[in-house]
RNA sequence: CGGGAUGUGGUGUAACGGCUAACAUUCCUGUUUUGGGAACAGGCGAUUCCGGGUUCGAAUCCCGGCAUCCCGACCA
């Protein structure tokens, strides 16, 4: 892409009312706009990135068999009645509105409640079971106080798969199997060496969950890292409780600042038997069908990779979720500069590698400021002194130093 | 929901109750530039959040509303 086409542009300073630096460093580099506390639109470099998070997760989530649904926003009350999920006294966060006959109708903050019903439709056997389903919705709720630019926002984009299962058995392997999916996907989102899997309460109505833990200093939630493997978390009541790390037994530990990328429930029968989503067994019995629920927010997710991994001049994008994965800059505007860096560029793009060409008429300080800002995981320069030593330059946005390379060593590199 | 703070061109800031609301940046025109947010000249852009009030006079003081951020409690 050429970045004069580019209609989103980069900002000196950040606006005064973003405080956290996922918020700031955003809206600078033009990846998000704010429409009010909570609220945030992402513009086409902010897309983007968020496209790529939710295909990581998507072929994570396929990956254990999971079919991609998508469910509504606007939810029948009715429907929450049945699980005590609709007055404000129990659950707080609700958007609701009134429709023109009078009824009323909520926007979704999770979906529970409308899939157990749909899948009413399509269980009766046992031979029907397990099914795995999974949406990328947008979530509302309706927060007494957001914050932290994209960490916590009254809408929100969530990954949220629903596992059905015939047994306590069935259920928790599947439990297990999600939750190494998550493993892998924090892994191939750059999150992997800093978060933890964390043993949490369990919530409301499940006897047991996980929760993924990214360690982040202006993070709002608070773990125990065991100091002797140094993989799990506990939160602190459990630590309390048991005084010792539930996978290698070692008692000592470190507090750490960590934001919730992600969790996983066991949600038992509690959904399924409220709303009469039943089974036969082989021996022709009813059963109610065992779920789980696993969540994902893919904004928060950026939000943490922002804050994970930038520096004083901006971001520095992991390459797996990056807008593009490299900047070309041309610097000076002579004929044979001009003509090298078009060449580079038609190359790159027919070898599909991801470029945004930043051939824009401004100073050369404006364009290396800019790429330090957007923080495209690689850079190449052509200027009047690469076209003469017949090379490229070549820096990668986390490396101090540049290094002056042939057309084949950069396509090695970029490969 | 308790506590604190703040609202001034798109963005960041300034302005004792008193001159046409100032500066920087962005943007536009031109010239000159091109290795770290270039230089010079000219220009556009403001109902000072909204509504009342006090005053000869309000961005400035008072009241009400709205919005935003931060801390706490709560929460993905």
């Amino acid at each position: 892409m050429l970045q004069s086409k580019l209609f989103t542009k980069t900002k000196r300073e950040a606006p005064k009312d973003e405080m956290s630096k996922n918020a700031e460093l955003l809206t600078r580099g033009g990846f998000v706009y704010k429409e009010m506390a909570g609220v945030y639109s992402y513009l086409p470099l902010g897309y983007r990135v968020l496209t790529k998070i939710n295909n990581i997760i998507r072929e994570g989530m396929d990956a254990i068999g999971g079919q991609e649904l998508f469910l509504s926003a606007l939810q029948d009350k009715n429907l929450w009645e049945q699980t005590n999920r609709w007055s404000d006294d129990i659950v707080d966060i609700w958007f609701k509105t009134k429709l023109k006959n009078n009824s009323e109708a909520g926007l979704g903050f999770t979906h529970e409640e409308p899939l157990t019903r749909i899948m009413k439709d399509h269980i009766s056997s046992y031979k029907d079971l397990p099914i795995f389903v999974y949406q990328i919705q947008t979530k509302f709720r309706n927060e007494i106080r957001a914050r932290s630019g994209l960490i916590r926002g009254r809408e929100f984009l969530m990954k949220d798969l629903y596992s059905f299962c015939k047994d306590k058995k069935e259920q928790e392997k599947f439990y297990e199997k999600a939750k190494n999916a998550y493993t892998k996907i924090f892994e191939r989102l750059g999150l992997g060496d800093k978060t933890y899997i964390t043993f949490a309460s369990g919530g409301s109505f499940s006897k047991y969950s996980h929760e993924f833990q990214t360690e982040m200093p202006d993070g709002e939630d608070e773990i125990y890292l065991c100091s002797g493997c140094k993989k799990v978390a506990v939160n602190k009541d459990i630590w309390e409780g048991q005084k010792k790390c539930p996978e290698c037994g070692n008692s000592s530990y470190t507090e750490k600042k960590s934001v919730e990328v992600g969790n996983i429930f066991n949600l038992g029968t509690k959904f399924s038997e409220s709303i009469g989503l039943f089974y036969k067994d082989k021996n022709g019995e009813q059963r109610p069908v065992v779920m789980g629920s696993y969540g994902i927010g893919p904004g928060r997710v950026m939000g943490t990779i922002v804050e994970t991994f930038c520096d004083e001049k901006g971001i520095i994008w992991p390459e797996s979720v990056a807008p593009f994965s490299v900047h070309l800059l041309i610097i000076g505007d002579d004929k044979k500069t001009k003509e090298n860096a078009n060449n580079l560029y038609k190359e790159l793009e027919k070898k599909g590698i991801e470029v945004l060409y930043d051939e824009r008429d401004v100073s050369a300080g404006q364009k290396f400021a800019d790429s330090d800002l957007i923080g495209i995981p690689n850079r190449v320069v052509v200027s009047e002194k690469t076209v003469k030593e017949n090379k490229f330059e070549f820096k990668k946005r986390n490396e101090d130093k540049s290094v002056l390379l042939d057309r084949d060593e950069l396509f090695k590199k970029l490969r």
